[in-house]
DNA sequence: GTTTCTGCAAAAGCTTTGCAGTATC
DNA sequence: GATACTGCAAAGCTTTTGCAGAAAC
């Protein structure tokens, strides 16, 4: 699992630098973690993240990866959704929102552009400090509930 | 807990209508979880509701909450977000989406119709089939992460 | 009377935590 | 060298499940 897109590589450099700056510690493991979310086409949960980083590294554990994705959530380095006890996470460095698929728990990722407009609108009618949209359905192949 | 609105009386026979067409029976526990869902103002967990229904009748247990709240969700009488482990339920019989605070999961409702385009046109995108619509950010008490 | 539902108890599954040792800066 | 981080093991929490008895129809 090496980096190798300049796109992608460039990314984690930036999120490296963003950890230093807080005074966190750059280490094997938030490196491990931020790779496999970089490689992988849509969000994972944590034990799905820990699987695919114990291949190349079994002596990461679960633990870590958790703690890890926390302190990511925390710093706004990654998302966190959540669907009936299976938190799913994803990069969140670049601007986007999710769809999430009822049946599996896929998500499917719905560029800002298309929906900034109505959450500012939305966000002032309710009083929240809006970020983010997570729309829930059927995903094309789970079909109908 | 007595059910003395007009509006929430009727709600309710219409569930317990739309609950025996499917060929399932109306409980006391049922009628429980939805007269609590009913009486309280935004989305609850199953633990909260259960410590609600407890006060009022001890013997009803914690998984047949759970039962209930899943047997309903699946014939889309309430709704289920997710929330990082703590899953909330809420009254589904009235079109709305949700906005739900990041910190404490407190969950605002967003009446349809300021959404409904929208959403249409993203999942004709995706290619989902979506129904509902999650905002999430914190709310007026949360303030800044 | 039949079938769904419930209570109880136990287990499962994901997530969190305490602590001593390790790696990062 | 100071301190943030990790691995391990254990505990915590919500949710799920098996089964015999109770309730709904």
């Amino acid at each position: 699992v090496d980096v190798t897109k300049v796109d992608d590589r460039g990314r984690l450099d930036t999120i490296r630098d963003r950890v230093r700056a807080r005074g966190r510690r750059w280490t094997v493991a938030k490196g491990a973690v931020l790779e496999t979310l970089l490689d992988q086409p849509g969000h994972l949960s944590a034990l799905q993240i820990h699987e695919v980083i114990a291949a190349r590294l079994p002596q990461i554990d679960r633990s870590t990866v958790h703690r890890v994705l926390l302190a990511l959530a925390d710093e706004g380095v990654v998302h966190m959704l959540g669907h009936h006890g299976q938190t799913r996470y994803g990069m969140a460095d670049q601007p986007h929102h999710h769809a999430v698929c009822a049946a599996c728990g896929q998500v499917a990722e719905i560029p800002a552009h298309l929906v900034d407009l109505l959450v500012t609108q939305i966000a002032l009618a309710v009083g929240y400090d809006l970020d983010r949209v997570t729309l829930t359905g059927r995903c094309g192949q789970c079909g109908q509930p």
